[in-house]
DNA sequence: GCGGAGCATAAGAAAAACTTTCGGAATCGC
DNA sequence: GCGATTCCGAAAGTTTTTCTTATGCTCCGC
């Protein structure tokens, strides 16, 4: 772990911006104003970033201040989240299947018709890295799998990057090259994709010197969207063919051109080296992997 | 926010428990294994739970120390991240839409068919809350709104839970009643719904009996999985009318009865009332809400 | 059985966090 | 416009927390 701001500074300047003020946070936390304010200017010095401007009696959060303060929100309040919760026992007799977004729906659910031990199972749809153990996954379905070291990890299929589109797009005679920035819809793959797929490679692994401005078209957050917004007609997406399977069988949408990039690396199956006897497991993974031959 | 536990025994027991030692946690934060063992212990009497077994010269963590530890690592570890990126610029210039799971794709993506300003918008899938500002939200499309009191909410549309089904699933004669309980999916809605609409809400609003027991169907974790799952022919799901309209015309899906249950608040379009005159953000909402009326 | 490693405890030292006081700037009300 | 009020900053002093040191106990490996 890299080197951790001055906690109880963090929680000073979170309560600061929230209440807007030194001394109505000095009111939440139990302290004078004056410790607020020397806490949020430690953090300031540690940073060296000013989080607030103060102007005579009053402050307000600076563009950094701004930027950081949903992520410090966030982690403060469910850490006291997990010592509010620690005293609720929770147990957990369900077979906790987690995925990543692009597989969940366009591969996982219909790989799933078949399996008799499906009751119990529970399909959590996150990006990388999950906690594994008891509050956490059975079993990960992810790209690449490099988040878990320590895991097993099985491949499962590799995919390649295709453009597609609704049969009824207007693809111009020129090719795809001549249609405009904006009908170019880009994906962000999320955090599990260590390299981004993107428009400007595919091209170039034609040979064509075409680099649409990423800024001009649609972008959506997982490749469901950009499946969902091709066959929307609103452009073109490059997807990973095996998950665009379903659909482009289905008619829903058409490949528009022969080129595909070749992913990377696998999408793989990860567990803790502990659970690999675990027999529900075992049946589980041998099912994806059944689902795969398909 | 509730009672925060002393940060800084939080972070001696993470390094603890990833170390697996006090010494050597002591050697990584720079201090003696005396000052870990007294943090921790300081931790674990606050919490009430003791999150270490100590055995002669080793520790070994709890259930509880392995229940709480991977949420800590991660608030500490992006805790420490926000500070290491804190130095790097991020400038943005695109209109982003916030969107919670099941609307993103069943209807928002299709609503924008028509929209000619959506080259720029960046749509992110998320649930509540969320945060407004440089590095967040423009926009927010959620249902019920109520994490948002300060901002301006706009109400889009109301929906209603039915039950559906694959054209092909086998219904027995008897009525959906006479399903086995593996046969019923159940979806976690996520954290964007106050009320979470389930099985024995729809049979009681049917005047009926029949409460399927939870645990015993396939569980999944966003509306569209729901639908992914019906659709696959894995049983019966619930899901908002409206967002399942698209499947519904298509021929995927069937209504396979007319009970429905109203929900109880309406989808709705957020954003800060300072934003609400820019133009872009304006084109935006309406056309959302003339997509509402086709 | 012995030595080494590592945890626990208690007492004391050092560092961090907090309080108090006063000055300056902004805001508010008359 | 002026006076009162509010709130932030800085400095000095006080209190609390964190850490260190020394010693005792248990476990493990040779």
């Amino acid at each position: 772990m890299s080197t951790l701001p001055p906690l109880n500074a963090l929680r000073a300047f979170e309560t600061a911006a929230r209440a807007g003020s030194f001394v109505a946070a000095g009111v939440e936390l139990g302290v004078t104003s004056a410790a607020v304010s020397q806490q949020v200017r430690a953090l300031e010095e540690h940073l060296g970033k000013q989080l607030f401007l103060r102007q005579g009696n009053r402050i307000t959060l600076t563009d950094a201040g701004r930027a950081i303060y949903p992520r410090v929100e966030f982690a403060l309040t469910d850490l006291a989240a997990v010592a509010a919760e620690l005293g609720e026992g929770r147990m957990r007799a369900r077979l906790v299947l987690s995925v990543i977004p692009s597989v969940a729906e366009l591969w996982l659910v219909p790989a799933l018709a078949g399996f008799e031990g499906r009751a119990g199972i529970e399909i959590r749809v996150e990006e990388d890295p999950v906690a594994f153990g008891r509050e956490g996954a059975d079993l990960r379905l992810t790209y690449g799998g490099h988040a878990y070291p320590d895991h097993q990890t099985e491949p499962l299929f590799r995919d390649r990057i295709a453009a597609v589109a609704a049969p009824g797009f207007a693809l111009p005679e020129e090719g795809l090259a001549a249609l405009p920035d904006s009908a170019f819809i880009h994906t962000d793959w999320g955090a599990s994709y260590a390299t981004q797929p993107a428009w400007a490679a595919w091209f170039a692994a034609k040979g064509d010197t075409r680099r649409p401005d990423p800024k001009a078209g649609l972008r959506v957050g997982t490749t469901g969207l950009a499946l969902a917004a091709a066959r929307a007609g609103l452009g073109v997406a490059l997807v990973p063919e095996r998950l665009a399977g379903v659909e482009i069988r289905a008619g829903a949408l058409v490949r528009i051109d022969a080129t595909a990039l070749p992913m990377s690396w696998d999408y793989v199956l990860v567990f803790p080296r502990a659970h690999a006897r675990r027999p529900r497991l075992k049946a589980l993974v041998a099912h994806l992997h059944g689902a795969v031959g398909d």
